[in-house]
DNA sequence: ATAGCATGATACCCGGGCGTAGGTTATGGA
DNA sequence: TCCATAACCTACGCCCGGGTATCATGCTAT
């Protein structure tokens, strides 16, 4: 009997990093099955024997992305603290997570927007389904906290639903411009999601006359 | 003699436009050239006639956004009032032209991250210097008032050349989310910026040191 | 040790897409 | 009227890449 525990040297695993890797450089249609392969350091059929197309390996890398955030979300969201701290949580969650796995990040990104509609079986759409409703969730969540935060006088009268595009699509755009240096470590990357999540929450305008507002 | 001022049913910017409708709707790798020639009602062969090569014709669609962009904004940054006013007045211009050019702006988008080292000619490379230049150009804009606006303290002190990023970031995002509805109007579309302006200006946090009071 | 399955490599088919060669129509000047 | 050039269309060459079929090599249990 197999192990089958997934361990981190799972083929199926290593072949889901290197398609991250390889479709963050040359995106979806961009990357071919051999290129991944490449990276893997291995040939198409091993990619073949675990994945049915290119098309469900990408869902797959997809899904893995947003299936982390979501259980990282949550477990922000269920936990201690009020709205504006768990606003905080939540935000700093995701930013440290599109630093630290880049590749998945950028996948999911491209995801988010990409049409599928050809080439796609009914069976992938259930997948893109469980996608979509991940992400949905993940928004909702932070919705609610925003609710609950103006409720509480925490947060400004806005219309959250319309406010949390901004913020994601402000950690999102990290894919864009981000790249990791040799010199990072964890307290680094904690520094930069620190000074972003500062900047989404505060803004850039001074607060009046009065000296700089710190909050808790 | 031909009239060969640019009119709007100019050949090559009917060439343009429906190339930057379809690299919007399934990205650079995605789109083949016969794709843009549907769309434009026509055929590859006057495609290939006006422009070298896909990429030469996506890099150009790419261009025609930037220097419209750069343009809008220097014509801002120019303008009178204080650097606060001018931010304000920058994020506007960006987030008008993000939705009212829907197509070019998100061809901007997939054009910063692309990856075209290869299959890109020198003379490519060239244009695609000058791109990168005009986003520079644009982004130091931008830096160089945020820098007077803290001076004057307007703003608060901060790292502008990384604020600017989630800033322009959720600008960008816009061309994930956003769709123009068909009751859209100048007006819905302005009330819309001003509300995500806002939102990079102020942030979120209620400005008032309220207590967080507990619920009664 | 050997049957049998899990895993992976190699060779190949075939459709799609970029770019091109050469034909065809419109335009304008002599 | 006749030619030159611009502007555009058509048909094809050729390669690339997704997917498959087949072959090779383990590993496990009896």
């Amino acid at each position: 009997m197999k192990a089958s525990g997934r361990s981190k040297s799972d083929g199926r695993t290593e072949i889901l990093d290197a398609a991250a890797v390889a479709f963050m450089e040359y995106g979806f249609a961009g990357t071919s099955i051999d290129m991944v392969a490449d990276v893997l350091g291995s040939t198409k059929g091993k990619i073949y024997y675990h994945f049915k197309s290119k098309t469900s390996l990408f869902l797959d890398v997809h899904r893995e992305t947003m299936t982390t955030y979501i259980e990282a979300v949550e477990a922000v969201a269920k936990g201690p603290g009020t709205p504006l701290d768990k606003l905080r949580g939540v935000l700093m969650t995701l930013a440290m997570q599109v630093m630290e796995r880049l590749p998945y990040a950028k996948v999911a990104v491209e995801g988010v927007d990409m049409h599928m509609s050809r080439s796609t079986t009914p069976e992938q759409r259930v997948v893109l389904r469980e996608i979509i409703d991940l992400r949905d969730r993940g928004e909702t969540i932070l919705v609610k906290i925003i609710e609950d935060g103006i409720e509480q006088g925490l947060l400004r009268p806005c219309n959250p639903r319309l406010i949390v595009k901004p913020m994601l699509g402000a950690l999102n755009w990290m894919t864009v411009w981000y790249r990791p240096r040799p010199q990072d470590t964890p307290e680094t990357r904690k520094a930069l999601a620190d000074t972003l999540v500062d900047y989404l929450l505060n803004g850039i305008v001074s607060p009046a006359p009065a000296e700089p507002r710190v909050i808790a």
